[in-house]
DNA sequence: GGTTTGAAACTTTTT
DNA sequence: GTTTCAAACC
């Protein structure tokens, strides 16, 4: 309790704040947690409170933990009576008990956008719908929202009426969930709204959870949608103590649904609320806050207030402006490098930050070269995972028979010689008989029409059957390990026994680790109750904070961390503000939410800040010219220390030098580099010059190389490289100037006279370090090159492109 | 009928 | 550079 001293008035008003309605405006790094966290304490410990009747709801489970942990090391006895959980958990632990009450069974299956785009691809199917015309995309993200704002399908038909778009919806809508409640499925957003609904429709079970949460507390209350709104409201009904945490500058998730007025009127809402603004800033320093503050400033409509601090001052804010994202990725990483090596920072006090997940990339590559350890949050989730789904969709089979999305998916994985028209027969008799996929499969030698392949279906369907029957007996570890036997899922991997492979086979004993870690933590650990784990877990939820490396993730990622350095890179219009901000159906909101993000970022930084701004970024295989964002001339000048870097060709890029010499024809700031290819000119909006040869490069047999380190880090273990599919045989595919092939214009590498190596020479190549060479073949235009790398295996490579150095 | 291969389209942010 | 769709191939 002593740790309430150390609260300043403000902090210290909110968190003894008694009964009743409580809002608590929290600019950024104003220390909020700490106050949720001592107003837990305070409760329990000053109003005899008993911990179980109070809830804390977080978006993200890293969130819920860091405040779990917080609580236990500050409430002591009965810590964990206190129900610490993301809306998601939360609603999925009231429904595990409850659901049956609203036409589910207690054992539905989680569905994430993976599985929900599959479902709809069926829905889109069954109702002969073009998806030419319209996208499953748009339907999925349509009716998102109306289950964002509590509209099922019946009364989003209602409010459709007139408009035929909208009515077409309503029907496509009507059918998913159909279909979703055949496979005793919910999505995400069915969490909340199913939640709701089970409290509208069963007030005994509303009354139960109102006397059990008589104090709630909200994080992050300006991302809460208009379900959540509903959700949290009826559970305050009958006690109103309702305490809410947020910043209505980061509200930054309305395209998921997030309505701001929920924290701007929740004065008008609860006219009893009293209201606590958090406005002294304990991270960054004061050229940081006053940057952030600058840039929000242009918001209209928001509550008024402005962060101060009393930090000492720090290094100035630099903004850097390049030429091509290549040269932003290349000058991060040498700062970065800089830096440490001055001993100014270490690897794990930065965070590079940016707009879209395929930023990561370029910046990747640059790290991986300097070797500066990374960790990249985001992307593809580990989870998401080819073989990490199949082997999840057949836990879900056995979990749920009825989930028809799981069981079309390993249907025919590892290959059993099922194909597409048995598997058009089976679902045909599904829908004629009412039944579910599994149901058809059992009963394969009724089908009419299906001929021999009934054997194979029903040995399938024999296979499920005896795991289901085992999955009662043994551990979900267990369970794993005889479906993996039985189905030789490995086995597979281990004959393919490329470099990918591997790589797949490391992720699953991965999953193997996690499931043996979840059932040593969790005493009544199911099968169903990991499911669940699993399909609620974040990217960010992977941050470990202990691994000394360098994080890049979006800026979407960072709310709610912040680091000591932090880079935000692709500063520039187009990108930051997005091109779809601005050009959207409303535009003054779109820029008004990127504002915030920008301001999401900026308070990130705890001393220094490091903008940067390419002039010129790949897109799509087009070059896009991009003038500097306007959120840097939001940001007084004298705030700003301003550097423009030349671009130069930095000899140790593969590939991608060679791109950027060919890209630089059409002439960068008005000056001639080099050759001059004619068409397209600098500085009007979009430069649309010859084909930059943009994924092309490295176009001799580079293979599909897997670096990263290790494969457990989300993120990691992405491959790139150029060659593998779409570029099959080994000759270029991709245009080079004028259509012809890279290769042969001029300034790609030519074939060398002769090479300074040989078979059985030890070489160093830029990226996989040292190898042996196995084989030389000349091919022509360059020798092909076979190296067996000490880290990254057997390689083969264009003499030209790999730049290899015989090692003395 | 099933599998493999090649070409085309597509990239905001996510519980 | 990745994922999805159609055609060729077995």
């Amino acid at each position: 309790m002593n740790e309430l001293q150390q609260l300043n008035p403000q902090q210290l008003e909110a968190a003894t704040y008694g009964d009743g309605p409580l809002l608590i405006l929290a600019g950024a790094g104003s220390g909020k947690t700490r106050v949720l966290t001592n107003r837990i304490a305070w409760l329990i410990g000053e109003k005899q409170v008993k911990p179980w009747n109070i809830l804390a709801i977080t978006f993200t489970n890293k969130a819920a933990g860091e405040m779990r942990e917080r609580v236990d090391a500050q409430v002591g006895f009965g810590a964990d009576s206190v129900w610490v959980a993301t809306f998601h958990s939360t609603c999925g632990r009231i429904l595990r008990r409850f659901a049956d009450r609203i036409g589910y069974q207690l054992n539905f299956t989680i569905y994430d956008g993976d599985d929900q785009k599959q479902l709809m691809r069926d829905v889109c199917k069954s109702m002969n719908i073009n998806t030419g015309v319209y996208k499953e995309k748009m339907f999925l993200s349509v009716i998102s929202s109306a289950k964002d704002e509590l509209l099922d399908p019946v009364t989003f038909a209602a409010s459709a009426a007139g408009d035929p778009d909208m009515v077409r919806i309503g029907e496509v809508y009507k059918e998913y969930q159909r279909q979703l409640r055949n496979n005793n499925a919910m999505d995400f957003d069915d969490m909340i709204m199913q939640t709701v609904r089970l409290f509208q429709q069963c007030p005994d079970v509303l009354s139960y959870y109102q006397d059990r949460f008589r104090y709630i507390m909200v994080d992050e209350y300006q991302d809460t949608n208009t379900a959540q709104f509903h959700l949290v409201s009826l559970l305050a009904g009958a006690h109103g103590n309702l305490c809410v945490v947020g910043d209505d500058d980061q509200s930054i998730y309305s395209f998921r649904g997030a309505n701001i007025q929920n924290i701007l009127s929740f004065e008008q809402v609860y006219p009893s609320a009293k209201v606590v603004r958090l406005e002294q800033n304990y991270r960054s320093t004061p050229d940081i806050l006053e940057a952030a503050n600058s840039v929000i400033a242009h918001n209209r409509g928001r509550k008024q207030k402005r962060l101060w601090t009393e930090n000492p001052a720090g290094p100035r804010i630099s903004h850097v402006t390049v030429y091509s994202a290549y040269d932003e990725a290349d000058f991060v990483a040498r700062d970065i490098a800089k830096e440490v090596s001055m001993g100014t920072c270490r690897n794990a006090d930065i965070a590079i930050l940016y707009r879209t997940n395929a930023q990561s990339r370029i910046l990747e590559e640059k790290l991986l070269m300097s070797g500066i350890p990374y960790q990249i949050i985001g992307g593809v989730n580990f989870y998401a995972r080819k073989e990490i789904k199949d082997l999840l969709s057949y836990l879900r089979a056995i979990d749920n028979p009825r989930d028809d999305v799981a069981v079309h998916r390993i249907i025919n994985v590892p290959k059993r010689g099922i194909g597409a028209a048995t598997i058009a027969k089976l679902d045909a008799y599904a829908a004629v008989n009412d039944i579910s996929f599994s149901e058809a499969l059992d009963r394969s030698r009724d089908i009419p029409g299906i001929g021999k392949s009934a054997i194979k279906t029903g040995k399938f369907a024999a296979l499920m059957n005896k795991l289901r029957k085992e999955a009662g007996t043994v551990t979900v570890r267990e369970l794993l390990d005889t479906i993996i036997e039985e189905t030789e899922y490995v086995e597979e991997l281990r004959r393919e026994g490329t470099e990918e492979a591997k790589d797949r086979i490391q992720n699953i004993d991965e999953l193997i680790n996690k499931i043996v870690t979840y059932e040593e933590n969790t005493p009544e650990a199911t099968l169903a109750s990991f499911l669940q784990e699993v399909s609620l877990v974040a990217d960010i939820d992977s941050l470990d904070g202990q691994a000394g490396k360098v994080l890049l993730m979006t800026l979407h990622s960072a709310k709610g961390l912040e680091f000591p350095v932090v880079y935000m890179t692709g500063m520039e219009e187009g990108l930051f503000p997005s091109s779809m901000a601005l050009f959207g159906e409303r535009p003054d909101e779109g820029i008004e939410e990127e504002r915030r993000l920008c301001y999401v970022g900026i308070t990130r930084a705890r001393r220094k800040l490091t903008l940067t701004s390419a002039r010129m970024r790949m897109n799509r295989g087009e070059r896009d010219i991009h003038k500097v964002s306007r959120f840097i001339d939001e940001i007084p000048k004298e705030l700003l220390d301003e550097r423009e870097l030349e671009p130069d060709s930095y000899g140790s890029a593969f590939g991608s030098r060679q791109g950027y010499a060919a890209g630089r024809g059409g002439g960068f700031a008005g000056r001639n580099y080099g050759r001059s290819a004619g068409d397209g000119e600098y500085g009007s909006g979009s430069y649309r010059g010859g084909n930059y040869g943009g994924g092309s490069y490295g176009s001799g047999n580079f293979g599909s190389g897997n670096y990263g380190a290790g494969s457990s880090e989300s993120g990691a273990g992405r491959s790139f490289g150029a060659g593998g599919s779409g570029n099959r045989g080994g000759k270029p595919k991709g245009n080079g100037l004028f259509g012809k092939p890279l290769q042969l214009s001029k300034g790609a590498p030519q074939k060398a006279d002769h090479l300074d190596y040989e078979v059985g020479d030890r070489v160093t190549h830029v990226k996989f370090g040292e190898g042996t060479v196995k084989e030389l073949v000349d091919v022509g235009r360059d020798y092909q090159v076979s190296v067996e790398f000490d880290k990254a295996g057997l390689r083969k490579m264009m003499a030209a492109f790999a730049k290899l150095e015989k090692k003395k």
